[in-house]
DNA sequence: CGCGACCTTGAGCACTGTCAACGCGGGTGG
DNA sequence: CCACCCGCGTTGACAGTGCTCAAGGTCGCG
């Protein structure tokens, strides 16, 4: 963690799609790829040569932490940049949720492109900015102390990302295109915790599901107040 | 949590100092403050208008939760950048830790410089992706699953962040500037819990305290295989 | 329609949170 | 220079929550 320096709103919509001229110069460079789910992008710590753009679906960012749990530090989605390296070697391995098509841009063109283009620069700085924030919401979902706390938190950001993203959704309704056993790798619990709680808040009327991967908030007042829990 | 595209080290080193070009034009926008120790920098959610830099001092980055509890993002050493702000306003509030020196930077006039300045801009990309990786290790050590596994992986970063800050230090010796409490909301566990665990990895002789602010590291493999736990 | 992956449910145990009390130590004022 | 005091840290007891292991149930794809 550490520092934070821009605002993405000030700056212009940083989840936003970039401008024409813009996907131009970077199209110019990349390859587009279409992948089936569960499908390895890269592993953690192999050459870093390129740096990924998701144009369609979900991949999910991880690593197999020593002692056998699988830490997962972010779901990806469309618009998103992953590739994250460290000593030229990515940090994290990811995998794809759904089917996905991205874009593969080699890294050191790509950098020459920024330092010779200061405006696309700048919106990757917001980017990164962006999601520098949204690592620290995920740690407060952690740091949550009681389990339904934690999904509460996780399906308000899920919320949050898919209106932003404006996809075609009903109102209230939710996509949760991963597994249980993400929803637990994510929030640092078991699998039978996140079964356990989405079943106490279903009985408890809060929430509904309509199949496995779609979610309903039926009183969003409540789930704010499990969420908030000490 | 999100995307994660420049490798810090292969574009030098993020968290050296600037170069001195860099340097002088950031010093001639910049203010030079001198702060006491429990000292607000700012409160979240007010009008971001500067950025901040630290020359020497602790800064401590959080966010009081709905719910009572205290979230610490972030812990700020000398070199770090910070002032995440979103819609304008400020996300977090910062307090001192220790007595500190920073710069203080219109942010306005900073996002004129970058724009002009792409090479300082690679600079500060690279600082934010650093940052973000550092985030991602606070997840995992605020995921892990007993206190003790968590204040380990704790003591390790605090380790690895002062020796890349080539500060003047005993060998295995990890300067621990904050309060226990300040740790619990950084780890997010109670106070106590920080208590009893650093209680007993003292006495099973893996660490030594030698004054409250300092540990000495005794066994680090037995300290590597406590965070290790499932 | 059937198989397999995914999800749910249950029982026992370990760990942390909470509340409460005590100990320690540095700073301040007399 | 000494004594007090208050912030900080430690320790103990009890209740609550999640983890583990195990078994049963359900959805969806071929």
């Amino acid at each position: 963690m550490r520092a934070i320096p821009f605002d993405v709103t000030a700056a212009g919509v940083a989840t936003q799609l970039l401008t024409e001229r813009h996907r131009q110069n970077l199209t110019g460079l990349a390859t587009l790829l279409n992948v089936p789910r569960r499908t390895i992008v890269y592993r953690e710590d192999t050459l870093a040569r390129w740096i990924f753009m998701i144009a369609g679906g979900v991949v999910k960012s991880f690593r197999d932490l020593p002692g056998g749990r699988r830490h997962i530090a972010c779901f990806l989605f469309p618009g998103d940049v992953f590739g994250l390296a460290e000593n030229g070697q990515f940090v994290n391995t990811t995998q794809t949720v759904t089917d996905v098509t991205l874009y593969r841009i080699p890294v050191d063109a790509l950098k020459d492109l920024l330092r010779r283009d200061p405006d696309l620069q700048f919106r990757f700085l917001c980017k990164v900015t962006h999601q520098l924030r949204e690592s620290q919401r995920h740690t407060i979902c952690v740091s949550t102390r009681t389990a339904a706390g934690k999904f509460a938190l996780f399906l308000k950001m899920l919320q949050r990302d898919g209106q932003s993203r404006a996809e075609p959704s009903v109102p209230r309704s939710v996509a949760v295109p991963m597994t249980r056993a993400d929803i637990a790798d994510y929030l640092g619990i078991s699998a039978e915790a996140v079964s356990r709680c989405t079943t106490r808040l279903v009985r408890s009327g809060i929430i509904a599901f309509t199949g496995r991967h779609h979610v309903r908030i039926l009183n969003s007042a409540e789930l704010e107040r499990v969420a908030a829990v000490t």
